[in-house]
DNA sequence: TTCTTTATTATCAACTTGATAATAAAGGGG
DNA sequence: CCCCTTTATTATCAAGTTGATAATAAAGAA
């Protein structure tokens, strides 16, 4: 693939001075199922502005980085999670522009979902970051209920959204839980993510035609033993029905 | 709202020259249906790179402006359309960052999904901008058979996509079509757009829960004249099904 | 008037849903 | 070891939805 000289010409005077510039960044909502509650992980502010208040973890795009890579790198430095050992689904989320966002100076931010599976009762642990602030869970249908650092309160609501609609016709949910979960597993993702209830029979006649059975069972706390699926295909059709809210 | 004194100082003392920077763009993915085919308004670029091929309109986002602000502008600007007086829908795609996207410099782009109502026969007028290159209309299906300038073919097909997803789920192919609509225009919105033909009788029984009837009737050019509709619910429940590509 | 064209409604079997219950398979306490 | 509790899975059933196909209705044209 050779330049052409007139394209060549052409590049060697581009001057990217000409153009306005915005600083980039990335924030991250980041997912995980604990007690049938959904929590994101969240730090608080230890500097102006916004001192004290809870704000999505992230930071700034690299020049040789796409958004995507600053996510993940962003993700190991803030919450010292190993994404290499720990199985996590990221996808772009949404481009936050308003110029006002940041009191300080225009920043424009492509926020990511991030999901983490886990085994339903433990949540991954976070280590502090490179920066001073720690990385916290916490439960986010409460924590949207208070107002936020800048704008991620929108962020995390469009976040949760996101999840929630994408699980009625995906399994994507599967994300949320261990390479092989039983359906009760699965079931508490959607309960959690929805903040609803679902009948156990109905969601298992459901979702049994879009896992694929491993044969094997968990060995059960109590009650019968659970069989162990894994995720198979990725569109649920017709859809999940998402109760309405209430 | 008052900001404190500590606040204040920081921010006076912040310095965005020590962060890196990009140059922030918008793409804009223009979709209208005409003779049963869904179109996109394109550029022919007349400079390098990609001299004489195919792209998006879009252009750089101001200092002081929102992505979305500047996907309106950009639209008035390249394509020379009136949007006081056209409906039209604005939404944002996804954003696009990867560093060797453009081989002049860093350019992050945030590209936008653009509806534009029309009566199914004539595409609007496209008036050439104040860049040299002039937009026009090209059937996106075809268009999508042979590559396009930088990232766009990506963009584009994304766009279709969302659109398609959407219709699925959502009125949004009711942006498409005129205020008040017949079935047939809405249901040649969705065959535009999904490349596939649908039942008459089964896609009306499906849609008129979700449209509301004006009482009017439109006058046919031939046939019984067919009962004009609005928009109404965003949401339909359960989905039009998609049918399987082919 | 009759034909052609298009819109709308109807029919029907197969399938899906939500509600509810029945069955099955553990472990634990007496 | 036998029942009781707990949990998982399967079954049942009426109401609703789907895809295929046809019947009816309402124009304008020949």
């Amino acid at each position: 693939m050779s330049t052409p000289n007139g394209e060549q010409q052409f590049l060697n005077a581009y001057t990217p001075e000409d153009y306005p510039s915005v600083a980039l960044t990335v924030d991250l909502v980041v997912l995980a199922v604990a007690g049938g509650v959904l929590h994101s992980a969240l730090v608080r502010r230890g500097v102006h502005p916004f001192m004290g208040g809870l704000a999505l973890p992230g930071g700034f795009v690299g020049p040789r980085e796409s958004a995507e890579r600053a996510a993940f790198r962003e993700l190991e430095e803030e919450t010292g999670l190993d994404l290499g050992r720990l199985p996590v689904h990221v996808e772009q989320l949404a481009t936050y522009s308003d110029p006002d966002r940041d009191p300080r100076m225009r920043v424009v931010s492509v926020a990511h979902l991030v999901l983490l599976a886990t085994d339903g009762q433990d949540l991954p642990a976070l280590s502090a970051g490179s920066d001073a602030e720690a990385a916290g869970w916490h439960p986010v249908h409460a924590v949207l209920e208070s107002p936020m650092a800048f704008d991620h309160a929108s962020i995390l609501r469009d976040g949760v959204e996101r999840l929630s609609g994408k699980m009625e016709y995906t399994t994507v949910a599967a994300r949320l839980v261990p390479e092989e979960f039983t359906m009760t597993q699965l079931r508490t993702v959607y309960e959690a993510t929805w903040n609803t209830r679902l009948p156990a029979g109905n969601f298992t006649r459901k979702m049994l035609p879009h896992v694929h059975d491993t044969g094997r069972k968990s060995k059960a706390a109590a009650g019968a033993p659970a069989a162990l699926f894994t995720a198979t295909e990725r569109h649920i059709h017709p859809p999940m029905a998402r109760p309405a809210a209430g």
